[in-house]
DNA sequence: TATGAATGAGCATTCATTCAT
DNA sequence: AATGAATGAATGCTCATTCAT
């Protein structure tokens, strides 16, 4: 077997292990054992078992934003920033034993920044904020907006949601739902009709007034309800 | 030194070490060390090192709970609102180590739904969510929300910025700006303004409408459909 | 409340949770507390743990000595036997984790020999050799016996049937049934009637027949019962 | 060196460990230190302590089951019973260690039953017992015996003369006395001869004396020995 | 007399990593 | 290249006993 190949066994058996027990309980000689091989040979392909655990996540980290492709830039907005949000969702429900070492150990690391990981993280952070910017440019999303909170918001409500899946209290998870509600709130906000229209109106109507007074000598009043 | 001084010097002692070392390295034995005690009688106390760091997180979030008051329900919407997330956010950033062990090994036991910290977990998000309810009453927010959604966002928003903090990435983090933008954000989504408001809009193009034609003999009016 | 009373209520105290946890469970602390004491209270009236156990043991053995008193020796040889053997079965029912503590720790003690325990056991082996001994007065019981090997026999048979018990295989154990069968094997052996003798006899009874119907020409059968 | 001959070696200086020093004062580390190999090796053999000693129980006792073959069929069966107690108290001699071992620890064990040790005591037991049912079958055993009280007995008075061995009463301590008297009580019981026949006898005698005054007008005593 | 806080030695077990073969 | 035996530091936890108050 090729250097290659061995070394794509390896990865292999590792992430089996790593979704079947945990991060945390992920021992080296179980992939070797598993991987019909010696402790020995892990070891030769790789440094350290963090090491191992660091390519197993970039890996997948790397098949995910494969397997979710830029959303086509001709899409409206709600639609790019759902497939975004949708495409993170339903990686995380794959692989959720890996999505907790991403989130607990990889990024809790202080060398984190350092790791192809958060480069990918970056890049995928990027594809966000790419629609989001598209967005201003469109002049559909407020130009005052702090990108970086931006970006918080719609990764920290995802993480939150996945949380919640992890620890097995959504039971019903849907990955449509959630990420159809998720893309709603972040464009819309919660809000009711937004104030500064009425002070718009109010203003038209006042100009209204105006000119219907200059036309008949009398004030109107805004509409009676 | 009475049973509670004790008690309360092993867990000021016990918060110290998580804070300067992390909870992964926290050691019983140097809790003793630190508090001057051998370590038989940190466990005397506390059944097991577990314990312990579960009641430091409990105490922290006690202490949290009672300074972060409920926001007075006669303040404005998005006022309580910033209250609750600022509280949240400045909690967090006093004591970085802890929320990572909150967030990180407590959330991830499978036993969490029985902890103490839980149920404190809950009181606070319970306590975002009345002024979510709040706002719906008052007709400021909309009812067809997912509250679940909506809390997840908002934790997720707090936490998400909270990591980048923990792990240095915001050198320049500001509590009162991320609160801000994240009761900003929420209230009023990213997107510019409504198209609802064009129905108003439209009627008040009507009453315009009708001025002109008064005025001049001639109809103005968006062009009809 | 007085000394004794002390040392009274500490023993009972003790002699439960041995009951109820096994001696290797047994924590003075726990006797302290539900006798209402503190521990340097046991500490007090007792030298250490161990002779607070040893103490226990020696009052449950004075109690089985006093409650089960000698056999009167004019019942016959069996029933003596059977008595003995009854007591000591029913003693250990009531009290298993105390025998257990006798038989493994107790017993296993370089220093057994000059225990109180042991004395006792001596006081209850020699009146089943006294039993023995009477036996052999009365020529019922051989002479040439090993008197040692005698005792151990039977004290041999009851542990063993003990060990059963204790590890719950019988849970029909029934000791009557016990005490009877030990009784019987002890006295009889388990050989079948000695075919020996019958046969003599028969040939005696043969030979006087044929004497008796050469005498009178009247055949004599056996002795009417 | 090889796999098994580490296990071999552990197993071996285990034991005599066990030997030295009591089971109660076995430590893995004292193992590994008398192997000449690291404690972690010891745990790579064995997953626990108890394991290891479990394994040499387990050793021993097949060691012994194979030394003592079982005995031959076309003896006597006093001689077939004495072999087989015969080399149980040989073993037990050997290694009193591992003996009490066997018999605390592993005898009370509350999974004992699912333990290797005691499918070989059921071995050992076995051999016992068909000794038992073939002299039953020959017609020199009581049928109506219950076979688990007799093996029950026989093993009672192996073991009890055994912890007299251990507790060092009896330094003359005699296998092959101990053997033959333990056979001889359990074939034989202790009772003298049956009084029944005696009584017969006796009555037999007075019908003879009878026939013979009859005839001569002199009367007989009993038969001159 | 009574308390109960305090001690601290003692021990089983794990597992990432190395290196002789 | 490949093996897998070997390492050994690291650590949570127990509990009989003491002694200051």
């Amino acid at each position: 077997m090729s250097k290659d190949d061995r070394i794509a066994v390896i990865l292999r058996t590792a992430r089996e292990l790593i979704r079947e027990k945990g991060f945390e309980n992920f021992l080296p000689l179980e992939v070797a054992q598993k991987s019909g091989i010696s402790e020995g040979m892990v070891y030769k392909y790789f440094k350290s078992k963090r090491e191992l655990m660091e390519r197993v996540a970039e890996d997948w980290f790397e098949e995910f934003l494969n397997e979710a492709p830029l959303p086509a830039q001709d899409l409206p907005l709600r639609d790019q920033l759902f497939q975004v949000i949708w495409s993170s969702l339903m990686s995380i429900k794959r692989e959720p034993a890996l999505t907790r070492f991403v989130l607990m150990e990889l990024r809790a690391d202080p060398n984190y920044r350092n790791l192809p990981t958060y480069r990918q993280s970056r890049r995928f952070a990027k594809s966000v904020v790419d629609v989001i910017e598209q967005g201003i440019q469109r002049g559909l999303i407020r130009e005052d907006l702090n990108r970086k909170l931006v970006r918080d918001m719609i990764f920290g409500a995802i993480e939150h949601a996945t949380w919640a899946f992890l620890r097995g209290e959504d039971e019903e998870f849907s990955v449509d739902v959630t990420a159809r509600g998720i893309t709603d709130m972040i464009l819309d906000g919660i809000s009711t009709q937004k104030p500064l229209t009425t002070e718009m109106i109010e203003r038209l109507e006042h100009m209204v007034s105006q000119l219907a007074s200059e036309l008949h000598g009398v004030r109107m009043g805004p509409p009676a309800d």
